[in-house]
RNA sequence: GACCCCUUCGUCUAGUGGACCAGGACUCCAGAUUUUCAUUCUGGCAACAGGGGUUCAAUUCCCCUAGGGGUCGCCA
């Protein structure tokens, strides 16, 4: 058994987006290659943007992806809980031997005195810091302001004069003076601890041996190792990964748009492409492969591949991509997972034929599964004509090839595919009504557009009944 | 503003000190197939941020500049 352990630690604030997927996808996909374990951890430490439903959105999403946790909620496995809200006794405990052993203090300003510093440092062009206040207060000060009822906060004392230095799996050596490095709050007034300290305690107590995360967390990183370092503690392996782009550079950011899973998923795009597109955003392998499944993406993932620039989420290729498997995936499958959005606009799919015959064809003409239905609509509900194409079917060879269809059809009911082929091939010699004059119309009344699929498969999904309804409607 | 990170076609990216007048994919354009459309196939347009070094040789190594991003919260 390997020793690897990763852990995805999102915090309830809303639902899964690229950022995070991509994240927990690599999370997962390193896990797996290793042997190793992928945990979800619920970083829940602010209650005041806690938001109903997030937890139950991010669980379900990674889900509709297939990224399964090892260890998370509902699912133990001896390093629980995952809820760091249910975890303030531990980070209570090492909060305390920080205190006793010197290495963080009680710091009684209030937040408005901290303003005002930060305010000052800004207009002396100074890094804003906290300025150490209440780091040198005597135990007799602090006893003091706690008999007074003075809410405070405990700070890690940052020491003055190191260079921190750490490794980074994807960006190589990193160095930050502790010079501009804030004594960071590490436990609020409301005895929550920041994510500070609560990451660095759960990463250790939970035996992560990567920590896995974006780029935005480069900078506090020489806090962590620090805390690390007063702990006593082994530090992980660090990955920064680069971030997801919008279109003009910023973090990917709900400002502009919406780039929840749930979100992708409910435009119609397919789980495979989703992942397999979002996977490349920052990975490449050596070859010029880009459709990876799952499995394939295990085997040949790796953070050597992994690249330092941000990449821009543009869905231009993930429109094609999503169409790609859309039309290379199991028939039996895209049929399965466009269900829903049939449902939703055609409401009655009962007749199982019909459906999977307008799958087959439709999944040519669809980028999404939502345009995939809409293209259907043709096939189920009455046609209407615009001025333009009522011209084409109450022309004279029009009107001569509806006749001649209807006549053909009054034979017999039942037709094959292969004899509404025929039909469609045979009949232009025999009314001598050749090209679009004999197409148009016939795509027309049967599927409201000049342009589409085949005459005869167009038939054979709307049926011979239908058809001939079809063709006498507009019969003048 | 300070610090940190980054910089190859419009986008995602491959690439090595000489095999690169830089490869693939998406988009776009043209052509073929399809009686149409979609698919498919073929071809085309399009990039090493700039300036200095190092070197016989630099897209590849070093430095500087510029540009972009991230962080500087009792948010994660």
């Amino acid at each position: 058994m390997s020793n690897i352990r990763v852990r995805f630690a999102p915090s309830p604030t809303g639902m899964l987006h690229l950022g995070g997927l991509r994240t927990a996808l690599y999370d997962y996909i390193f896990a797996k290659q290793q042997g190793g374990k992928f945990i979800l951890r619920i970083e829940d430490t602010d209650r005041n943007r806690y938001v109903e439903g997030a937890v139950e959105n991010l669980v379900n999403s990674l889900q509709m992806m297939g990224i399964d946790f090892d260890e998370g909620p509902g699912k133990d496995g001896g390093f629980g809980p995952y809820f760091q809200s249910e975890r303030l006794d531990i980070y209570h405990k090492y909060i305390e031997e920080l205190l006793e052993n010197g290495f963080a203090y009680k710091c009684f300003c209030t937040k408005e005195e901290i303003e005002k510093m930060r305010e000052k440092a800004i207009a002396k062009k100074e890094n804003p810091k906290y300025d150490g206040t209440c780091r040198n207060l005597t135990p007799e000060e602090v006893q003091a302001k706690i008999d007074a009822g003075m809410p405070y906060v405990v700070r890690l004392k940052i020491p003055e004069n190191r260079m921190f230095t750490f490794y980074d799996k994807i960006r190589g050596k990193v160095e930050i003076d502790s010079s501009l490095i804030d004594d960071q709050i590490l436990l609020k007034t409301d005895g929550y601890p920041t994510y500070h300290l609560a990451a660095v305690v759960d990463d250790h107590l939970m035996e992560i041996s990567h920590v896995i995360r974006g780029e935005e967390w480069l900078s506090s990183t020489p806090k962590h190792i620090y805390l690390y370092e007063v702990f006593g503690w082994k530090a992980p392996t660090w990955v920064h990964l680069p971030l997801i782009l919008n279109t003009d550079k910023s973090k990917l950011s709900k400002r502009h748009g919406d780039f929840s899973v749930e979100g992708f998923m409910g435009k119609g795009y397919l789980k495979e492409a989703l992942v397999n597109f979002i996977a490349l955003l920052g990975w490449h392998p050596s070859s010029d492969e880009e459709i990876f499944n799952l499995g394939k993406m295990i085997e040949k993932f790796s953070f050597k591949r992994v690249n330092k620039a941000g990449a821009i989420f543009d869905n231009t290729k993930l429109d094609w991509m999503n169409s790609w498997y859309l039309r290379n995936l199991d028939m039996e499958y895209i049929a399965e997972v466009s269900e829903p959005f049939f449902i939703k606009v055609v409401k009655d799919i009962s007749d199982k034929d019909k459906y999977r015959n307008i799958i087959k064809i439709g999944r040519d003409y669809a980028q999404t599964l939502v345009e995939l239905a809409e293209w259907a609509k043709p096939f189920y509900f009455d046609l209407e004509f615009t001025k333009e194409d009522k011209e084409i079917l109450n022309n004279e060879n029009s009107q001569a090839v509806f006749k001649h269809y209807l006549e053909r059809f009054s034979e017999k009911d039942v037709w094959t595919l292969d004899e509404l082929k025929d039909l469609v091939k045979k009949s232009p010699k025999e009314l001598n009504i050749k090209g679009k004059n004999y197409y148009f119309p016939l795509r027309l009344v049967f599927f409201g557009k000049t342009s589409g699929p085949g005459v005869g498969e167009i038939i054979e999904i709307l049926g011979i009944e239908e058809s001939k309804k079809r063709l006498q409607k507009v019969l003048i």
